[in-house]
DNA sequence: GAATTTAATCGTAATATTGCATTATACAAG
DNA sequence: CTTGTATAATGCAATATTACGATTAAATTC
């Protein structure tokens, strides 16, 4: 069927399953790395950056943006991006609880 | 064509996107946020936690254990799952690197 | 040893993702 | 207005994911 459940989990589990899902491809962890290191650019270097194709690397900052990882804004013919640094934010907080604050009291099998 | 470029990374960044990936599902992050909770539990548990079928359920328990977040040893019939603290800490670690641990210098687009 | 319990695997179907070529659009420079 | 450059949109092919019923495997119970 390959149709999510959604229905069966809470928000907070779709919500957080979807903003991973949107870093779970190499080619969107790679303009990520060059958005946090660069502060901003346009798509023409995220092309080279990804080693994909222009369409290909369009879809991936759709997909960025779409979960609201990334802004951008237009300069002249090109479409500059950069990270969304609320948004990264928030999701750091989310990602820290779940994560990282995490107590083991026990070991287990 | 839908295989993924992974020649085109490198090996930090496949290997991140690849525990997101494991994560990036609901019902695996409803998996987790039990045994978070319950320390340990048994597959049939599991199965109702997610409220899918005991083949779907065994599935994401496999994605999750061949990510290494996983942890399942034998008892009885049953078999008893938890979270692999030693490699949950360890991605905690790269993932604080990579979410957490970031300054913002500059405002942008 | 037969029946039961529990979980993994196989086979199958539906849907999603990845990637590219091609086409469309938008704007700047000449 | 035409040409070149940058980005977006569309359509297609290959592969991956999600989900389930049926089957298999292993330990337990009777």
């Amino acid at each position: 069927m390959g149709l999510t459940k959604t229905a069966n989990f809470t928000e907070r589990q779709n919500q957080l399953a979807q903003m991973l899902k949107a870093l779970a491809h190499p080619a969107r962890i790679a303009i990520i790395d060059h958005l946090l290191k660069a502060n901003e650019c346009i798509t023409g270097d995220l092309v080279e950056v990804t080693g994909l194709s222009q369409a290909t690397t369009s879809q991936h900052l759709r997909e960025l943006k779409e979960a609201g990882l990334l802004k951008g804004t237009i300069d002249g013919t090109s479409m500059n991006y950069c990270i969304d640094q609320a948004k990264w934010k928030e999701n750091a907080a989310i990602l820290k609880t779940f994560f990282i604050d995490v107590k083991f009291d026990e070991t287990c099998c």
